[in-house]
DNA sequence: TACGGTAGCTCG
DNA sequence: GTACGAGCTACCGTAC
């Protein structure tokens, strides 16, 4: 391993020569963090870079040399290069934050070992555990939390920066041919195929959508910090003023699921339903039929106000200067969607949106995918009827209604809506009649019997025969080969076990597939426009912009989730709302 | 006291 | 025969 410590600005400037050919690097860097679990991206400091090339390792120390040096020596010999890096996120972050560095065109071997796993959760991707699965090599992993901040650092720390560097040109080489093996119908093109080699569609989606995510991760989303601070004392006060109110009226913990269920069964005698683990469940929907008992309501509004209480202490945490900062898994579930936490940013209550506020002079475009997965659904099934209804730009919900009522299309009622929706809904996921009967009333609140359920059921599979027909097959496959490998519009493989997996991983990642790709054209046509995304939320696009760009922008994403749209579906149009307001809450 | 599982909630 | 994908909090039993 040919491994040079750079501690002099002489140094650098030597290797800048070495590096001035190079196409593309391996990079690492290693950053001075005391508690893991608390990164700080904006104060933590980088302590090492690692950049190699195919034959050498260079080790810079950031302690030992000018910062000014480093960030033009990182402008000119990193900023445009191909970067191939493990986890790049982190990195990208913190150059961004140190140096103000952010390369476009990358490689992300953890997110690359993501998209080979085909959506199987038992793997892991870490360094050394994608080094053993790719490679002959082995990683000690134990000096990654070693103190990165003394003043000298060891010789085995030098050696285990380097070590990483050296893993990640076997396991970026084997991984592009591997990618490249997998090579689908559809072709995709961009600088990030060319430089790295790579021609799988789903890894150029990826590595192009890595960058955009690094930004929105640092942009934080903007809330009315004042506004946040009230909500929450008032919410405070609401829930504990109820909270003591119901025990000295009941003496009971109504936040105790083991003394609720007892004291709604033996004091007030309701009749509760089991959980899966056999004990009673006190589930709010399975109360609402007892929301005229006093006891009932006053403990459904304890549940509520708790929520929002615990929902507004969670942002909190992560509040910096009117912005609330969160981490995104890029692929954070096995169908390629991504997930949000430290605060989950996907699943804030609709009745705390109006939080969000753009800043003085900014404003916000809150885009979203209309029933997308219903959309994806019928270009999957090849279903004509569903397609020829999304053509004609109908309203697929009524449609259903009409089909499975029998009645005509004009004179369905709002609840005959409401339930040919769940239906709508439930028949991507594959579901059973029985579990349709609860489905509607919990989530629509539209009750009907079993055998209504079965003639639905029937109804909709007779007129949707294209769905019909994907879902035997699916089935008949499934009996036979105990797991299908099932892919999106894209061409990301997902490996299913269960039906209702099988059926809803293609509709569900092809979902995400257009997102991720909505994103990257936006930013690429952006130009110099004072515009960001700020969340993403599976089918919605949420971009802070300033006012005087506001028509620009507009324009700009709605070109992209339009071409985005036209790539993905061939045969149904896509369709989107895009609303400009100055809160979450669309106005 | 620490940890993991479960229940219950939010979002798509 | 089974609707799908996430994350967070609180409770509660178990292990130390």
């Amino acid at each position: 391993m040919q491994v040079e410590y750079i501690t002099t600005p002489e140094k650098l400037q030597h290797i800048e020569e070495n590096l001035k050919s190079q196409p593309f690097i391996y990079l690492d860097t290693e950053v001075a963090v005391k508690d893991f679990e608390n990164i700080d991206y904006f104060k933590d400091q980088i302590r090492l870079i690692q950049i190699g090339t195919d034959t050498q390792i260079y080790v810079i120390d950031a302690y030992k040399i000018d910062k000014e040096k480093i960030k033009r020596f990182l402008k000119e010999n990193v900023e445009n290069k191909g970067i191939i890096g493990h986890n790049l996120k982190f990195d990208l972050k913190f150059l961004a934050t140190n140096y103000n560095i952010y390369p476009k065109v990358v490689f992300d071997t953890f997110i690359a070992s993501k998209i080979l796993a085909k959506g199987d959760n038992s793997q892991k991707h870490s360094l050394s555990a994608v080094a053993t699965r790719l490679t002959d090599e082995e990683l000690d992993k134990s000096y990654q939390t070693s103190p990165w901040w003394i003043e000298n650092l060891t010789k085995e720390q030098i050696e285990y920066a380097a070590k990483d560097i050296e893993v990640l040109r076997s396991i970026f080489k084997e991984q592009v041919l591997r990618l490249n093996e997998d090579q689908t119908a559809l072709k995709s093109s961009g600088e990030t195929f060319k430089v790295f080699g790579v021609k799988n569609p789903v890894a150029a989606l990826e590595m192009s959508f890595l960058p955009c995510l690094v930004k929105m991760e640092l942009s934080g989303f903007p809330i009315n910090e004042n506004k946040l601070q009230i909500q929450t004392q008032n919410a405070k006060s609401k829930f504990q003023n109820l909270y003591i109110e119901f025990k000295k009226k009941y003496g009971i913990d109504p936040m105790s699921p083991q003394q609720v269920v007892n004291f709604l069964t033996k004091k007030l005698s309701i009749k509760l339903p089991k959980t899966e683990k056999g004990s009673f469940s006190s589930q709010d929907v399975y109360l609402k039929d007892y929301e005229d008992k006093q006891e009932v309501n006053l403990l459904l509004q304890i549940r509520y106000e708790k929520k929002n209480l615990d929902k507004l202490e969670e942002l909190k945490k992560y509040l910096k200067e009117g912005r609330i900062y969160g981490e995104f898994k890029q692929i954070g579930a096995s169908t390629g969607r991504m997930s949000s936490s430290k605060p989950n940013l996907q699943n804030i209550p609709k009745n705390l949106k109006h939080l969000f506020e753009a800043p003085e002079g900014y404003m916000f475009i809150i885009a979203d995918y209309s029933q997308i997965e219903l959309r994806i659904a019928a270009e999957y099934t090849k279903d004509q009827n569903m397609i020829k209804a999304f053509k004609e730009g109908k309203d697929l919900h009524r449609l259903t209604a009409s089909i499975i009522t029998g009645k005509d299309y004009e004179n369905i009622t709002k609840e005959e809506r409401n339930l040919a929706k769940a239906i709508n809904f439930g028949l991507i996921y594959g579901i059973s009649p029985k579990s349709l009967v609860e489905y509607a009333k919990n989530n629509y609140g539209v009750e009907i019997t079993l055998k209504e359920a079965k003639i639905f059921h029937e109804n909709f599979f007779n007129y949707y025969s294209g769905f019909k027909i994907w879902h035997e097959k699916t089935k008949e496959y499934l009996e036979k080969h105990r797991f299908i490998e099932q892919q999106t519009l894209l061409g990301r493989k997902l490996i299913a076990y269960r039906f209702t997996d099988a059926v809803n991983y293609p509709i569900q990642g092809s979902g995400s597939d257009l997102l991720k790709m909505a994103v990257v054209l936006f930013y690429k046509s952006l130009d110099n426009i004072d515009a960001k995304v700020v969340n993403l939320v599976h089918d919605e696009i949420v971009v802070e912009v300033k006012e005087e760009d506001l028509e620009k922008a507009r324009k700009i994403l709605s070109t992209a989730m339009e071409k985005a749209g036209k790539y993905l579906l061939k045969e149904v149009p896509v369709s989107f709302e895009i609303s400009l307001s100055k809160t979450w809450n669309k106005d």
